[in-house]
DNA sequence: CGATGCCCCTGAGAGC
DNA sequence: TGCTCTCAGGGGCATC
């Protein structure tokens, strides 16, 4: 579900709560979710002082005051949630129950003036991960320095996007889908931003003109911003830290619409098909 | 090296 | 109601 509208979402929500927040009464409650949790994980998360908060492609970094940085990544259902009611801080060693079985993480953020909140993290799927670097180990490790630009930086211009699609066999799809052009799409943004800028999927990336590759620019940033401005999509199971939904899902002109009439009106009807395992939706009378 | 297919995992929804 | 099948926002790894 996460997409860089969706981490930005919720790296919104926990900023207020976790910035400036000494971390204490962290728990794990299962050895791993993708990977196993760091050793000592709770025991180095625990007297830290969060510094500042960060979205890097689809990943949320904390720099603490320990010289560490606590990276998550949301994986596909990755859920923080915060509860600041009274009754929430007087329970951080409740004991997991069964309904509960996806919650796999929990610590307490105490403000300097005292105010406290519990954070929780759930997710089913266990594709989402959390990781405890140096600075140095995280700039240095080759899945972060292989990251490509923010897309709402100044970095994703035109130029670039020629540069990286110039002599490249594959489509549309998969260059945007490669995070090691572009940082932070997936499988939705990726479908809409192509349909804002009349580009099919499978059109060659090697064929890709200046003109169209303004145009692709111009889709990924609107795409996102409009995103990011509507709290994210809510497809199934992603909501805010605040526990409300996002609500761009409603404005998908192509995504998940497969047999429906294209949105510009142009007797075009959206057709899915699959790309490296992943259904893309696109008009074919308007895409080329 | 570039491109593609498969796999990790659980749950929701469709269809029978 | 209850079973089985398909699919889901990500990304790493093996293979050609």
């Amino acid at each position: 579900m996460p997409e860089l509208p969706e981490v930005e979402t919720v790296k919104r929500g926990l900023d207020p709560y976790l910035t400036g927040a000494r971390l204490s009464d962290t728990r794990i409650h299962r050895a791993n979710l993708r990977y196993a949790f760091p050793d000592d994980f709770t025991k180095c998360l625990d007297g830290a002082t969060v510094l500042r908060l960060e979205r890097r492609a689809k990943y949320i970094l904390a720099h603490l005051d320990t010289q560490a940085v606590w990276v998550t990544h949301l994986g596909m259902t990755g859920r923080f949630q915060i509860d600041h009611s009274a009754d929430a801080l007087g329970h951080y060693y409740h004991q997991v129950t069964p309904d509960e079985k996806h919650l796999h993480f929990q610590t307490v953020a105490t403000k300097p003036d005292g105010s406290r909140a519990r954070i929780d993290f759930y997710d089913p799927r266990r594709f989402g991960f959390m990781l405890l670097l140096t600075p140095d180990e995280l700039y240095s490790a080759k899945w972060y320095a292989s990251l490509g630009v923010e897309p709402l930086s100044d970095d994703l211009d035109a130029h670039y996007l020629l540069s990286k699609a110039k002599g490249r066999t594959l489509n549309l799809k998969a260059l945007l889908m490669a995070q090691g052009g572009i940082a932070g799409l997936g499988n939705i943004y990726v479908c809409e931003a192509l349909y804002r800028a009349r580009l099919h999927p499978d059109h060659r990336a090697a064929d890709l003109t200046a003109k169209q590759a303004q145009a692709l620019v111009e889709g990924i940033k609107s795409v996102l911003s409009d995103a990011i401005a509507a709290g994210g999509s809510s497809i199934s199971d992603f909501a805010a830290t605040s526990g409300e939904l996002g609500y761009f899902q409603h404005r998908f002109c192509v995504y998940d619409r497969k047999g429906k009439a294209c949105l510009r009106e142009d007797g075009g009807v959206v057709e899915r098909k699959v790309h490296q395992g992943r259904s893309s939706f696109f008009c074919p009378k308007c895409q080329k």
